[in-house]
RNA sequence: GACCCUAUCGUCCAGCGGUUAGGACACCGCCCUUUCACGGCGGUAACACGGGUUCGAAUCCCGUUAGGGUCGCCA
């Protein structure tokens, strides 16, 4: 039996992390058994139901990763993939349980009628859980169809869930409560329930649910500010699941190896910015050049930085990698090697431009860099060091005013591959200039 | 309220009857260093509580407490 595994969100404009890691979870599972990715989208509630909410959804996965084999824009042998196209197969199974005596007619809605059986979950999370829904007080009969004839979410999940023949559901926790149901659902339409799995929830800082209004709960958070998505999916496996040996960084193709539902813990877990945003910087680290250019370039592009070719860039990219943590700060790190009216920050100038001596140590080094014939870090550290040391300062003292000088800012790329890149003849025309800037 | 799940450093995860309770983030020192970052070394910091079972419990059982979830004509 081929692996058939799901992601089903409704299109609400956003893309909840928790949401993505359900999806992620699902998608880790099938690709490891090699079965069978789907996207559904359960959009009962035409309310929600836009062209941009589902957009959000496809920019999301897409970005992660995450392909799917079947889904809206994609088709496949179970379609469609939308709930609200699929009226004709809910009045099918509605017939089947007409006919079986399991529902009946309430104020104009329809209702399931419970066996009213104890219902026993095995779950692949969990273990084994016994739900006794025998008292109709506390487990009343729940409504699948609305007096105007739209479809209750209990009924058309179950409903899509057979017909597409999916054989393994893994979702948050949040339904393990709700899964009885649907568990008796699936015996009164004669199928045979698929395996659950139910992952623990993400939390807050205050250890609630994540809501829209917590900084960090939309994919669009991490997309714009500037994540890498090899970051986020290995923070989000990382949460409720470990590959154990304490490891930490972790690539997709290796979590996609070592991925098993059998570790997944039950606690819930709180989402913890600090550690996704190492873990990021950890990521662009160990990316090869490429593929930070590539990540990079859009940001770059974004802000409209002046750099000619892509020949260009790549010098300028690679010198900022192994320092920089969000993509989003890359424009303002390698501005100042592609224009001549880059800004100086004001309080930069002020603590290395404005002390006694300045000047004379830009005059210095700019005499000491005119001699320098091979233009490479090595070099220009030894010609920098020198210099410093002839004028009797610490190299600090001559590499603060330098930097600033150079590129009008305090933090950066590292110095001696900065003014490498920005090559001798600026390099030699921003030390002149910013003596004019300097104290005597 | 009923039912379900959970309970190890501030946070994430190891541990699955015998460990000086381990790693990571964050935090604090020190080192390296041109700032930031990276890297290295070290430090602070946890088994919710009470009963059992056992020669021996963070690990197994029960209770209490706390947190989360479900009980919709939301998904």
């Amino acid at each position: 039996m081929t692996v058939r595994t799901r992601f089903a969100p409704s299109p609400t404009g956003f893309l909840h992390v928790g949401g993505a890691r359900t999806a992620l979870f699902n998608w880790l599972f099938a690709r490891k058994h090699g079965g069978q990715f789907i996207l559904r989208i359960e959009d009962t509630d035409e309310k929600r139901n836009t062209a941009e909410a589902n957009q959000v959804i496809f920019d999301g996965l897409n970005w992660l990763g995450l392909d799917w084999d079947e889904g809206p824009d994609k088709g496949g042998d179970y379609g469609p993939y939308r709930q609200s196209e699929r009226n004709a197969v809910y009045e099918k199974h509605l017939a089947v349980l007409e006919a079986g005596g399991h529902v009946y007619e309430d104020e104009g809605a329809i209702r399931f009628r419970s066996p009213r059986k104890m219902v026993v979950v095995e779950d692949m999370v969990c273990g084994r859980i016994e739900f006794d829904m025998s008292n109709p007080a506390t487990h009343p009969d729940m409504t699948i169809r609305r007096p105007d004839g739209s479809w209750i979410f209990h009924f058309v999940n179950v409903v899509d869930d057979i017909e597409m023949k999916l054989t393994h559901v893994i979702r948050g926790e949040d339904h393990l409560s709700n899964t009885p149901k649907h568990i008796e659902l699936y015996n009164a339409l004669g199928a045979t329930p698929p395996k659950f799995g139910h992952i623990p929830l993400i939390l807050n800082h205050e250890g609630k649910k994540l809501s829209k209004r917590d900084g960090g709960s939309s994919i669009t958070y991490f997309m714009d500010l500037g994540y890498t998505p090899e970051a986020v999916i290995n923070y989000l496996c990382l949460l409720g699941w470990s590959p154990g040996e304490n490891r930490e960084r972790l690539d997709v193709a290796e979590i996609r190896e070592l991925f098993d539902l059998e570790h997944i813990n039950r606690r819930n877990a709180i989402f913890d910015l600090d550690k996704c945003f190492w873990l990021n910087g950890q990521h662009i680290l160990a990316m090869s050049l490429e593929r930070f250019v590539q990540l990079a370039k859009p940001f770059v592009d974004k802000a409209g930085i002046p750099y000619g070719t892509e020949a260009a860039l790549l010098p300028a990219l690679a010198i900022v990698k192994p320092k920089v943590k969000h993509l989003s700060d890359v424009p303002d790190w390698i501005g100042f090697l592609f224009t001549e009216d880059f800004a100086m920050d004001a309080e930069a100038v002020e603590k290395s431009l404005k002390k006694p001596g300045a000047a004379a140590r830009l005059e210095a080094l700019s005499e000491a860099f005119a001699t320098v014939t091979d233009w490479a870090h090595a070099s220009l550290e030894t010609t920098l060091k020198a210099t410093a040391t002839t004028l009797g300062i610490k190299t600090g003292e001559m590499v603060h005013p330098a930097r600033v000088a150079l590129s009008g800012r305090s933090v950066g790329p590292g110095l001696y591959e900065m003014i490498e890149v920005l090559g001798k003849d600026r390099t030699l025309a921003r030390l002149e200039r910013a003596k004019s800037l300097a104290a005597e």
